[in-house]
DNA sequence: GTCGATGCAAACGTTTTGCACACTG
DNA sequence: CAGTGTGCAAAACGTTTGCATCGAC
């Protein structure tokens, strides 16, 4: 798990022209992939799965193998400018890094709640206190009931 | 995703009979196989892998085969007896519910910190005003950097 | 021409499933 | 004897890797 300082943080990388810059100066090369993906990333709903990258993707490029997408999501969460994360049992989902934020995501129905980091705050403050410990609330999702299902069943 | 109420709130199931007794109940079969994952469930560490609980229950039954392993954890669950979690990116944990706990684990070194359910009490209160959503926050494990690794790394 | 990126297929680790047989109750 | 549980093997699933080739610079 080798980590690399975010160069997102020091660059605009607000467009997809933007990131591929950043990808050049960090010695990659400015493929048709590349940048298809990113339009994709930048372009399409919050939380992709490797898999619905690919296919969008693929409706441009036919060509385009699952696994260069992933090779290209893992290499543009290194520079920085893209996360990923787990919000069930299913595959990951992966977003730009930009828009990170915590979910709830619901055990019965599925459904993704987009929670604002301040909800964190409190539990990142007594895990430091008691534990010394910082938390990083993005990566996975915290489960439970929304309030649908909860009306829904009673309880 | 079907739910069963978890009849272990109604029996006392704080032995290995006492489980096999409720596995009776709903119709299951005592077979040695469960007794023997049942005691390496309630003798060993706390956080069990499939493979780790197959390896101990092959000690004992050599044949047993992982996916038995598998099927008994599953029923066992339904049965509310037992619960798993992710406490990262590997394979599941499973332990006892009634020993169940909120885990923060480091993305650096892998270290699981046990944290009592108190400590999310204040999330927990702020997603249900907010969102109306009820957390379980023993499922998957809140990631971050461990003091050591924070303090190691500097930052 | 160099070296990074790609396509394909195969491997991976974890978990699930199909099926014939064995065992519990 | 009914029907649950089991072993084995294979499949499923998301993801990673090996390798020969391709293509950006």
């Amino acid at each position: 798990m080798s980590r690399v300082a975010p160069a997102s943080h020091l660059h605009d990388v607000s467009t997809v022209e933007d990131v591929l810059a950043l990808v050049r100066e960090h010695g990659g090369r400015i493929t048709s992939s590349r940048r298809i993906l990113l339009e994709a990333l930048f372009a399409g709903p919050e939380h992709q799965t490797a898999e619905e990258l690919a296919t969008v993707v693929q409706t441009r490029a036919p060509d385009v193998a699952l696994s260069t997408v992933y090779r290209n999501l893992e290499e543009l969460e290194r520079l920085g400018v893209l996360v990923h994360s787990h919000l069930g049992h299913g595959p990951a989902t992966y977003h730009l890094a930009a828009g990170a934020h915590c979910h709830f995501v619901c055990q019965e129905c599925g459904a993704a709640v987009e929670a604002p980091d301040e909800l964190f705050t409190g539990l990142a403050r007594s895990a430091r206190t008691h534990f010394g410990f910082e938390i990083d609330p993005h990566h996975f999702a915290v489960l439970g009931r929304c309030a649908a299902c909860c009306a829904a069943d009673g309880g």
